[in-house]
DNA sequence: TCACAAACCTACCGAACGGTAGGAAGAAGC
DNA sequence: GCTTCTTCCTACCGTTCGGTAGGTTTGTGA
């Protein structure tokens, strides 16, 4: 039964993901994820290899989402600008939605490596991810829409870095806003100091909030 | 016998900050501190009341340091960005030389309440040290030096989270450059956004890197 | 109707866990 | 010489860990 077979292995995903986020990988055990699931340990491994199995696939289902999104909420921006207040606004949407999954993706980047089961492979993917924002930045570089004196490493970092420290607070203190507005004003905190300067005579760039 | 009590008591200290860097607090059983330690573990319990006591002295001492830097970097320097440069190439000094108990700080501010022992009172620490950085901003709003367009706690999330970003960038990636050089490139960004642009009719103002 | 395979179970394994009881070693004071 | 205190030890406690052996249930195709 193909509805049963996901039905079960769902709950256990969804199950451990939650024990996961709330004790860490050390401090989960198989126990507790079959209990929370309401199943038994041996279906637990019918369904994955050990607990890193689990553990891999959860982060790994963070990373590739937050990718996929990434991506498509480019397209939805014509000019530079346009295109990272879609980006941060669909990753702190998501973010939002999915905050356990958030959780433990950047518990899992801020472990040590003898901290996690081996061969997860976050950082390959936290590179890709990085690396598509570093390719809008140098695009804007080319185009003229960022200031050539800054390295697109450093503009790159200073974005994404931004944007993760916002969803990275709100998992701390979730009274921290993580929408659009929000998003706006990340990036025009970032493009106002980025952005090359268009010679504004009277001194006042184009700002948003009045 | 001082000597010999600070000196067991210290190398419990390194051996603990070590392990717990390397595998987590949950991940980290005390044998593998005691070994470390080439002690046993009721030398340990002698000193400390519990593993979860341990952890705390580590985790509050490096916001404490972080702290003191900050306020100590702060009196170097006479404008805000200057204070700014100060702060950051003090912190990232101090990173640089203290990997594995940033680590472990951040790893602390990141970890789910249940992964920790309770009474870990790291929410309180961080608060202090972020609103060291929020005065400063807010003196720079009111003489000025900053755009009065953004909310003071808005940038200073912008220039706390850019330099704890390269922190945790360094920690991931220990390639990644932690310095004075750096610390300005942070700052200089920051600024040439949040800074209130000075009329220049050019339309460049002021720039470091050539 | 019956063989078969997928789905899931109870019951258990050896190992490691955090923590403690109780004492040995050695210097200090008398 | 004897007591006392600090420092640190061996040996062990009960519990929980990740993982498995071996079997039962259940729907399916012939």
């Amino acid at each position: 039964m193909n509805t049963a077979i996901a039905d079960t292995q769902q709950q256990i995903l969804a199950a451990a993901l939650h024990r996961f986020a709330s004790c860490g990988y050390a401090g989960t055990s198989v126990q507790d994820i079959v209990d929370t699931a309401r199943v038994t340990k041996p279906t637990l491994y019918y369904y994955f290899a050990n607990k890193a199995g689990l553990y891999q696939a959860l982060v790994a289902s963070a990373h590739d989402e937050r990718f996929r999104l990434m991506q498509e909420a480019a397209t939805r921006g014509d000019t530079l600008e346009e295109q990272l207040v879609e980006i941060l606004t669909a990753l702190f949407d998501y973010s939002r939605g999915h905050r356990e999954l958030m959780r433990v993706a950047f518990a899992t980047a801020f472990a040590s490596p003898d901290e996690l089961p081996e061969g997860v492979d976050y950082t390959a993917k936290c590179e890709r991810n990085f690396e598509f924002m570093h390719s809008l930045i140098k695009k804007g570089l080319q185009t003229g829409a960022l200031d050539g004196h800054f390295d697109s490493k450093e503009l790159a970092f200073g974005v994404y870095g931004l944007m993760n420290v916002y969803v990275m607070a709100h998992l701390m203190m979730p009274e921290c806003k993580l929408d659009r507005p929000t998003a706006k004003q990340v990036v025009d905190l970032f493009l106002s100091g980025a952005a090359a300067k268009k010679t504004a005579p009277n001194g006042t760039a184009k700002r948003r909030k009045p």
